[in-house]
DNA sequence: TTCGGACTCCCGTTCAACGGGAGTTCGCTC
DNA sequence: GAGCGAACTCCCGTTGAACGGGAGTCCGAA
């Protein structure tokens, strides 16, 4: 029945189904789904209609479908990604305020940081991630401070797998990531110029738990050449008031 | 094998266990989850597993789980209610700033009203809602304004059903609540004192779509006798904004 | 009118989920 | 430290729900 060798629970294939819907393509049909999630057409009909009546989908007007309401209040229940971001925003729009560029707050996932906030800035120029959006940890510098105070053994398994070169100054040297995370704990802070985009540079400060490790991370995207002195300090700032917040909460 | 008579699809299972969680009960044993889900103790501890091993479930130090990051992630590519809070933030910003009151943002989801973002003001009293709360729609200022401009199919089927009272200002005739509908209607705003919290009057206006129909509704949470003129000034600017906005991305 | 794609329905096959039950671990109480 | 209960894990025979091939419908485009 089931032609893929490796397991494959109905959890796993909803996760797939799910996961054909990205930023960019959030409705489908039910057939294209079922292509991109490697169904045999009749099932893909049956499972998102399954979905549907679950409410986990919506159908729009026409045959197409969308991540339904339901989902998102569901996930709503995931407290850590909630609580972080309630702990986190009064500290970021403090930051945005005084530091008037694009303010952003990422956590560990599945081995990428993932942005669950961002304030933007008027001023401020275009910017590449949004919020749910992901960037490789060894780029982004949200996702180097992460890996830096992450465990050992995320930061093997993501420094033994290729690293994925976004600029010609992303580091794709396992060695060079290295250091740069060595010296990011020594510091506390990293800077890292074009690795996501060349004509900016991301500052990003760990708020970390009280192990030590990094349960977050608050960054400013700069342009590639300004000064990064202000946006350090407001960050190290914004970060030991989100420990307390996390503390107090 | 399935002891429960009505239609128990692994999906509607899956759902049901992620609505044990509740904000205020963000973790729980695979045992209590069981309890709760009505599911026998091996089958609730071999679900949690499989959820645990999907990314759904997050499990802590000891056997607890939580709501996983995964399905946030997932969620949040639910282009509508990312979209229309995206669209409203700046908004619900400037209302906030001048009103100096909590500011919320609500859509019609499941018959209740679903509370997307909140904006608290440090100076405004404790509030009842909270991100993804839920609130009757015959009740809560956004509720009213949603039920104004919905179908009249989701009207009848609310009002219908029993209404129930959160306060003794709260009105359960349906009757009553008819009337309040098309008052509405004709204002395009409701102002509802003590029907959610003795304490304090909510004030409300719709986003409408190009249809007429409210996809959305802003309110502001007041002190029980303040005067409602300013919020009320702001929230009908801020949903012509955010109309604007969602218009145009 | 034909064609192709999206979708629905049907139905025989089959295997993965089911859950009772036994066993293990842990922490609490007396 | 014996006894107890709760949480959890593992095993395994049963079975019915999910599977998916296939045929049929609908619709719009060529």
């Amino acid at each position: 029945m089931a032609n893929s060798p490796t397991g494959d629970s109905v959890t796993d294939r909803l996760v797939r189904v799910l996961e054909t819907f990205t930023p960019t393509r959030t409705v489908q049909t039910a057939a294209e789904i079922g292509r991109r999630a490697g169904l045999p057409s009749s099932t893909a009909h049956r499972v998102v209609g399954d979905l549907v009546a679950a409410g986990l989908l919506d159908r729009d007007g026409d045959g197409r479908v969308s991540v339904g309401l339901r989902l998102w209040a569901l996930a709503t229940r995931s407290s850590h990604a909630l609580r972080m971001r309630q702990a986190a925003l009064p500290a970021m729009e403090r930051v945005q305020a005084r530091v008037r560029e694009h303010t952003q707050l990422a956590i560990l996932e599945q081995d990428e940081a993932l942005f669950l906030e961002r304030l933007s800035h008027p001023e401020a120029g275009a910017n590449i991630t949004r919020i749910a959006g992901r960037l490789p940890l060894h780029a982004a510098s949200s996702g180097l401070v992460l890996l830096a105070f992450a465990d050992r053994a995320v930061q093997e398994r993501v420094l033994t797998r290729p690293l994925r070169r976004l600029t010609a100054a992303t580091p794709t040297d396992p060695a060079t990531v290295r250091r740069t995370l060595a010296e990011v704990r020594r510091l506390g802070h990293v800077i890292a110029p074009g690795y996501v985009d060349v004509v900016s540079t991301g500052v990003a400060v760990p708020v970390r738990d009280a192990a030590g490790r990094a349960t977050a991370a608050l960054s400013v995207v700069l342009p590639r050449e300004a000064p990064t002195a202000l946006a350090l300090e407001e960050l190290r700032g914004a970060a030991r008031a989100v420990e307390r917040a996390l503390g107090a909460g």
